[in-house]
RNA sequence: GGUCCCAUCGUCUAAUGGUUAGGACACCACCCUUUCACGGUGGCGAUACGAGUUCGAAUCUCGUUGGGAUCACCA
């Protein structure tokens, strides 16, 4: 049997980390396997529905280069993939269910039902109209009364399943309680619709958080009743903001589109969320999608929660830029040049520096913002012991250092480099005591990304030049 | 509260009865070096606790503790 897994989201907002890591599992296992991952769109609550949020996804699963087999923009054999759309399946699979005894007619209003139930005893919701023998309930459905279905919880005993991730699941079926199947809108549950759908879609691995474990046997109740298999399952462990809160977009915490808003490349992103609860068994740590493809293995995946930790996911994200074609983080630098930059500067000198040393694009504003103007410094800054600087020899070495790079016609590095470096040697002093003062004098920082003579090209020869002579005459 | 799940360095994790408990991030030190960064070398640092089983336990069993999930006409 072929494998199919599906991405079901529901287009309540943007994409969120745990969100993305769900689907990357779908779509490895399908990949692995030469499946099919397909694209479900899970819009059967209308009051949570968000504007644009469909194109959220799109655009993401895109962007990340996880292509969909069958989904709702592309079409497939299993359509329609959206479940609005899907609604008079749902009725149909739902009287049906009814007709086999795994389900009843409901007409309680929601506050009655709430009654019934006591979270402090701990007592189940029984519904009282399960006892309404079907023939009643039928004409009172057909007289137009408002109802419900809901599943129907005859088994006695303990509902056994088995997990990929968690092994033997066992759960008395006196815990379970009648949810709601199909609301009084029409609509179906999540409950509902999604063991309509995987069926009808022939998913085989159903891959999503692990807190529907609890509530796994119920759809398989449901599976049961209509004769059907039930998929795989593989739950998968939370991806936590801490120790106690699980990474959530209500709490403000990073979408994937925040984190590239940030400057993290998406390519890094996944690589991450790929770890976080699955491992290869080997020391490696950067993989393409590609690579994740040939080595992905749901028996590699984890039990606990994997706390979120933006630190290292930092550390890889610089990997990943490092790791670029020069022209490629050429470009991608370039909208956060024209923020910090009005002046004109040797752009691609600044890449070439910039690369080494950038772990996250955001953070180049403020890395280059000294080359738009420099910022206010005390003269205490030349004086420096490894350099063996002080402000009065930085003055006169950068009195000797004006003149000579005044004449200098070829404005490269090396020749840069390779003046202020004989100039150091014939006046008999170490190189630091030239470089570092031009430093000072071109960036007014104590750090900054290249050296002095790198600074020296990025800015051009006229701006060196009269930010040296300020520095002069700030030093006299 | 009932039920279910989880538990190795601060974090992500490896080790499926026998290892000085391994790696990565972070941190620290040193080296490289025109600062920083990159790179290199080294250091710090963990089996939650208690009983068993066993010649031998991070690993198996039970208990304790801690955490999470679930108990919606949300998914």
């Amino acid at each position: 049997m072929k494998t199919r897994t599906r991405f079901a989201p529901s287009p309540t907002g943007y994409m969120h980390i745990g969100n993305l890591r769900t689907a990357l599992y779908e779509y490895l296992i399908a990949k692995a396997n030469n499946g099919d991952f397909i694209l479900r769109i899970e819009d059967t609550d209308q009051k949570r529905y968000v504007e644009g949020a469909t194109d959220i996804i799109y655009a993401t699963l895109k962007r990340v280069c996880m292509n969909w087999d069958e989904g709702p923009d592309i079409g497939g054999n299993y359509g329609p993939y959206v479940q609005s759309e899907r609604k008079a399946i749902y009725a149909e699979y739902a009287h049906k269910l009814v007709e086999l005894g795994g389900a009843h007619y409901c007409f309680c209003s929601k506050s009655e039902a709430d009654e019934e139930k006591n979270e402090e005893l701990n007592i189940k919701f029984k519904d009282p109209c399960r006892m309404i023998p079907l023939e009643e309930a039928k004409k009172r459905v057909a007289a137009g009364e408002p109802y419900v279905i809901r599943q129907t919880v005859n088994k006695k005993g303990k509902s056994k399943y088995h997990d990929e991730v968690y092994g033997d699941i066992e759960i008395d079926y006196d815990e379970l309680d009648e949810g709601v199947l199909l609301k009084s809108d029409g609509f179906p549950t999540y409950n509902f619709a999604n063991v309509v759908d995987d069926h009808l879609m022939e998913i085989t691995h159903v891959v999503r958080g692990n807190e529907y474990i609890s509530s796994t046997p119920k759809y398989n109740l449901i599976y049961e009743t209509f004769g059907w298999e039930h998929p795989h399952y593989v739950h998968v462990p939370q991806v936590m903001k801490d120790a106690q809160h699980k990474l959530s977009k209500r709490n403000g915490d990073a979408s994937f589109q925040d984190l590239v808003a940030k400057g993290y490349l998406p390519e890094a992103i996944l690589n991450y969320i790929a770890l976080l609860g699955w491992n290869p068994g080997t020391d490696q740590e950067i993989f393409s999608l590609d690579e994740l493809k040939k080595v992905f293995t749901v028996e590699r995946l984890n039990k606990s929660p994997a706390i979120f930790d933006i630190t290292k996911l930092t550390w890889m994200n610089g990997c990943y830029i490092r790791a670029l074609p020069f022209e490629e983080f050429h470009k991608l630098a370039q909208p956060y040049y024209k923020q910090a930059l009005t002046r004109q500067v040797n752009e691609e000198e600044l890449s070439r520096v910039l690369q080494q040393r950038v772990e996250v694009l955001g953070d180049i504003p403020a890395q280059i913002a000294f080359l738009e103007n420099v910022p206010e410094y005390s003269n205490e800054l030349y004086v420096n012991k490894k350099m063996k600087t002080d402000a009065e020899i930085a003055k006169n070495s950068l009195i000797e250092t004006r003149k000579v790079l005044a004449e200098v016609s070829d404005w490269s590095n090396d020749n840069l480099f390779a003046t202020l470096k004989a100039l150091a040697e014939k006046l008999g002093l170490k190189n630091g005591q030239i470089l570092y003062p031009v430093r000072i004098a071109v960036s007014g920082l104590e750090t900054t990304p290249g050296g002095a003579t790198e600074l020296s090209v990025v800015l051009g020869k006229e701006e060196t030049l009269r930010r040296i002579d300020e520095a002069i005459k700030k030093l006299s």
